[in-house]
DNA sequence: ATATTATGTGAATACTTATTCGCATGAGGT
DNA sequence: ACCTCATGCGAATAAGTATTCACATAATAT
C-alpha cells in the first residue's frame, strides 16, 4: 500500500499527474484512471482528496493560472525595460510550454470550454489579466519612446498572444517536428521589427 | 422510415450533421449518436456509408481543408491589391468561424491531434498551404512597396493566423460574450498599421 | 495503550459509446 | 411483375469510465 500523505500534498501530486496525462495524451484521455496511474495511486484514492472530475479540472485550471500569470506578474513589475520585458514574458511563456505542453493543450480546449463552463470563465479571467498586464508594458514602451506610438497596446498584445499560440498549436499538431525555440526566435524577431 | 438516398449524399450529409455538432457542443460530444440525431437519421444507418469514427473524422478534414483553402485561394488569384487581398481573406476568416464555429473548434482540437495522427497530418499540409498561400501575397506586397520591406512574409503570415487564432479562441471561452466582428477589426487595424 | 479519524484500496455499480447483427423495405434493372 | 441489393432500423454486444462501497491500515489525539 501507497505511503500515507495530508490531502494538501495529495493534491499537488493529483495536479500535476493531471497536467502530466493532458501533456502526453491530450485533454480526451484525462480520465481518472489515466490520473491515478500517473500520480501511482488507486482510482478510488483520487476521490478521498477531490470530490470528482470538476474539482480536478478547477484545481488545474487554478495551477496553471498562477504559474503563467506569476512569472508574468513577476517579469513585468521588474525594473528593465519594456521591450526586454516582452521578451523575456515571450520566450519564459515558449519555455513553460516546452515543460508542460499540458498548458496550452488545457487553456485551449474546446472540451473545457464548452462543457465545463466555471472553468472556462476563471480561464478567461486570468487570460484577461494576461492581456492586460502586456498592455501596460506595451504602452509604457510608447510612452518611454522604445515603442512605435502606431501601435495600439491592447490589439498589439493580443498579437502577441496568437503569435504564442499559433506556435504552440503548430507545434502540437506537427508532433513536436520542428524546434519551437527556434520558430518563436525568428517570430519576435519580425515582431520587434514591426512595433519598433 | 427515412426515404432512402445515394451514399453520396447521405455522406456529404453526415458530414454536415457532424460539423454541426461540434459547433455546438464540441469535439468531445461528437459521438455517432449525436451526428445521427442532428442528421436526422438512425446510428446504424451511419455506419451503412462510413468504416466508423475514423472514417467520418477524415471525411470533415477534407471538407473543411477544400472550404478554407479553396476560398482563400480564389482570393489570392484575384486581381485586387496584395493589402486588400489580405483584409479580404481575414475577414471572411472570421465569417466562416461565425456561421461554423465547428470549423476552428475542430482544426484546434487536440483529440483530433492526439487520437487521429492521419487526420492531423492532412490538417497539418492544408495549414502549410495556407500559411504559404498568405505569405505569397504578403511577399507581392513588398515587392509592390505596399507593405513595409521590413516584413518578413512567412512570420508575418503566421502572425496573422495566430491573430484570427487567438480571437476564435477568445469568442470561444467568453462563451460568443463580445461582437467578434469588432475585435477582428479592431486588430485588423492594428495590424494594418504596423506592416504598411 | 486505546480510540478516533484520515488515508488507502479492490470490487461493485450505473452509465455512455462504438460497433455489429438480423431483419425490413423500396428503388432500379430485367 | 419480380428479383436483387443498397439502404434503413431496433436491439444486442462489448468496452470504457465516473463514482460509490465496504473494508484495511496508519497517523494522531486522548
Amino acid at each position: 500500500m501507497l505511503e500515507k500523505k495530508s490531502t494538501r500534498v495529495r493534491k499537488e501530486e493529483i495536479v500535476l499527474a493531471a497536467l502530466e496525462v493532458v501533456g502526453n495524451k491530450g485533454v480526451r484521455a484525462l480520465t481518472i484512471g489515466a490520473i491515478a496511474a500517473s500520480a501511482g495511486m488507486s482510482e478510488a484514492n483520487i476521490y478521498r482528496h477531490f470530490s470528482g472530475k470538476e474539482a480536478i479540472y478547477f484545481a488545474m485550471a487554478e495551477f496553471i493560472g498562477s504559474a503563467v500569470m506569476g512569472k508574468a506578474a513577476s517579469i513585468a513589475g521588474g525594473s528593465r525595460k519594456p521591450l526586454e520585458k516582452l521578451e523575456t514574458i515571450f520566450t519564459s511563456h515558449i519555455t513553460l510550454i516546452v515543460e508542460h505542453p499540458g498548458i496550452p493543450r488545457f487553456v485551449f480546449s474546446d472540451d473545457i470550454h464548452l462543457g465545463h463552463q466555471d472553468v472556462a470563465s476563471y480561464l478567461a479571467l486570468r487570460i484577461g489579466n494576461y492581456v492586460e498586464t502586456i498592455s501596460g508594458i506595451i504602452a509604457a514602451g510608447i510612452n518611454e519612446g522604445e515603442l512605435s506610438p502606431k501601435v495600439s497596446s491592447r490589439e498589439t498584445a493580443l498579437t502577441l498572444l496568437g503569435m504564442i499560440q499559433i506556435t504552440a498549436l503548430r507545434w502540437t499538431i506537427g508532433n513536436a517536428s520542428f524546434d519551437i525555440r527556434c520558430e518563436a526566435e525568428k517570430l519576435w524577431n519580425n515582431f520587434v521589427g514591426l512595433i519598433r
